[in-house]
DNA sequence: CTCCATTTTCAATCATTCTTGAAAGTTTCA
DNA sequence: TGAAACTTTCAAGAATGATTGAAAATGGAG
């Protein structure tokens, strides 16, 4: 395989990637070309690389700054914006899990907690059984809302030692 | 709150939730409803209580089912299927994270695979940076797929004790 | 085997999300 | 300050994914 072919092709898995987990395509893809992009790209790159208009290669841009992925940079004597990735993986894996913890998994708790508060009478089975399922979804979230605390702070070695120990 | 009410607002919440992370939200909802029911339900039930097509009904129990999240259940002189949902709320995070360990993860280290077979000669620095980058995905991405592998045959208890070690 | 209750399929339709592109906004600098 | 270079916005249209519902298939009982 070529080169470039191979680089489109990597856009493209991680595009679909991104998709099955609830990322837009195009985001993805603008992501992937940042990452193996030895260069910062423009809005332009970005916009002739993917075939995409002005307007979407701009939002997601925008989008990927916001999640802490890409950054801005100049260059001398240009007005242009060039963006270029965090190219760390195992920081970049850091990134999205805190950000999907502050997008996700916070209000999801802050939900479940509501969710206790109801009328009926205790000694009710059903209302018994509810209430139940309730904290124990509220319990296990709340435990991968700390593992991914740790997960952001650990670094690479610790995090998938301490994993592997668990299974000797 | 009332009970009713409070159910209702938990299929809500889990369907949106599902829809964040790529499953579609009608089979998260039907998820739902049958964690919280006490008795197993039919196809009727579910059209009812989520005001959904027999077709729609139909596919997402059957989704469900492939995903090892629910099993059909048959009630004694009737010909109807029911169906309920296995209610340990860890065991419904292993089996998740199985499937997508098997529908996502693997396919995605075999295609990383595939693009690290490239022509270019490996003293070309463009190549040579774009190989470093597919190996660290690759490498992250096994890793990932091994604390998987962990996730799914720990104890509750020893998964997120390991983990919560590590902040010490 | 036939009937009928039930489940499954799938083409058409609908809903949601994404994308476009042109206009408005902003910044830089001569 | 004016004008060019560049970025952002957003309403309309396109694309994608979900849902419907009726017809076909299935399978158990008599």
């Amino acid at each position: 395989m070529k080169l470039s072919e191979a680089k489109e092709q990597f856009t493209k898995l991680w595009g679909a990637l991104g998709s099955s987990w609830g990322i837009n395509r195009t985001m993805a893809q603008v992501h992937a070309l940042l990452l193996i992009s030895p260069e910062p790209l423009s809005t332009e790159d970005v916009m002739e690389q993917l075939s995409v208009s002005r307007g979407n290669a701009n939002m997601n841009l925008r989008d990927l700054m916001n999640w802490n992925l890409i950054y801005k940079e100049h260059k001398a004597g240009d007005r242009k914006e060039y963006f270029k990735a965090e190219k760390d993986i195992w920081e970049v894996a850091k990134r999205i899990a805190k950000e999907r913890k502050r997008r996700e998994i916070q209000p999801l708790i802050a939900s479940l907690n509501l969710l206790t508060d109801i009328d009926e009478d205790k000694r009710n089975t059903e209302a018994k059984d509810f209430l139940e399922m309730v904290n124990n979804i509220h319990t296990v979230v709340t435990k991968m809302d700390s593992a991914v605390d740790t997960l952001i702070k650990a670094e690479e070695h610790k995090f998938f030692g301490a994993i592997v120990k668990l299974l000797k």
